[in-house]
DNA sequence: ATAATAATTTTGAATGCTCAAAATATAGAG
DNA sequence: CTCTATATTTTGAGCATTCAAAATTATTAT
């Protein structure tokens, strides 16, 4: 069985290989999302080329086998779905789950995970709007781009926010910023580097680089 | 912060005292019930020692100080908490939870643990009858003693049940033998070394080792 | 009191994960 | 094409936990 160490290593470089599409990620950047000196993550990587969860090539980079592709989904699916019970059932904010669910994505059976699956009703997505894996390890697909790139005018469903900070999460709530709710984005300013969008009357603005972690969807989407 | 492995072992040191009532606890027992090699024990309780966690002679054994007893108790609180709320929220069977607490119980934070608490009530006592000790550490009192010494001839009521082997609970189970159930013992007999009770109707029979691990106290006792 | 037995501790080594610091390879600038 | 800055890997070491096996101590029976 894998450690709570190489699952986190594995969680990692699956988040890494998403933003950048499937590239090869480098040793370098996994070490600074784990947190660890870059010996560490070369020496782990080692190892985890060794299971064959990974494919490395030293100095090239790694990718995920398709074994690590399944542990990561897997440890993910715990992770979100954690998440969610932690918020629905439990009645935690949503901007402390994240939080929680790294410690308990790794001390939940698949037993326990099956039961609040079955209790939410098997759910498709967390409460920041992230894909939960099936069982199986499909991930529903959503077409989403982000804030900082829709066009000025029109209206858009928020579907996820990207970012897992507190104080971001705290931040976007505090101004309606969540899945689920419709804004209209109103201007945006090159120059000053900023977008302005109205939410339930209200108005917002955001700097481009918050604006990237707000991802939406046209109105006419699907049911969340 | 105390590892999970540290936790497992205080949290064994305080089962075994209870059994001893108090006694120093030997370092060989602790070695038998963690499932490691003596020596592993040794150095372990050593290094609980200069922790503060025990007190411990060489030779002559060890017992928990008042902050390895807290620690104890927070870990127990933990593990029967997330019994009850497997069993009662999410319908796991009360024969399989000990298992799945065994891992959760070290990586529940106390703001999710207060939020289970609250969900279910501040309950005293989890699904086998053993007592959860408040956030306080204060354990709730129960006068109860095993049917392999009760009086033949009288009415009791099932208050706990000492052996969370999956097994064993299952027959307990499907002779209707939970905390809550009332039974009568009508027969005992030493040199068959067995108690026969009645249980709604159904005659069970039980050998002295069975019995010794089912408490009950008088019918008349506090409401659970 | 002594020898045998049982419990405990010590010693030396392994595993998994980590760091600090030195060595090495690669890419870009001149 | 060579030099330098940057990324990566290697090396040596430490911590927590474990085992196997040897050494020590305590207990019991004679």
């Amino acid at each position: 069985m894998a450690t709570s160490t190489v699952e986190n290593y594995i969680k990692q470089i699956y988040l890494l290989q998403q933003n950048t599409s499937g590239e090869r990620v480098s040793v370098g950047k996994l070490a600074a999302m784990m947190g660890v000196v870059p010996g560490t993550a070369t020496s782990m990587v080692k190892a985890l080329a060794d299971s064959e969860l990974v494919e490395y090539e030293p100095r090239a980079g790694l990718r995920l086998t398709r074994g690590g592709e399944q542990l990561a989904l897997h440890v993910l699916r715990r992770h979100r779905l954690v998440e969610l019970f932690l918020v629905n059932v439990l009645g935690l904010d949503w901007s402390e789950v994240h939080e929680e669910a790294e410690d308990l994505e790794h001390a939940i059976s698949d037993k326990v995970l099956n039961k609040i699956d079955a209790y939410l009703n098997s759910p498709q997505f967390d409460p920041h709007g992230d894909p939960i894996p099936s069982a199986r390890g499909k991930v529903p697909d959503m077409e989403c781009r982000s804030i900082a790139d829709c066009p000025v005018g029109r209206s858009f469903r928020i579907s996820r926010i990207t970012d897992q900070d507190s104080k971001f999460l705290q931040f976007a709530e505090r101004n309606g910023l969540t899945p689920g709710v419709t804004i209209r984005i109103t201007d945006r300013n090159s120059e000053a580097d900023a977008v302005t969008i109205h939410v339930s009357g209200r108005r917002v603005m955001l700097g481009t680089s918050a604006a990237t972690k707000i991802l939406v969807e046209d109105k006419a989407a699907r049911t969340r």
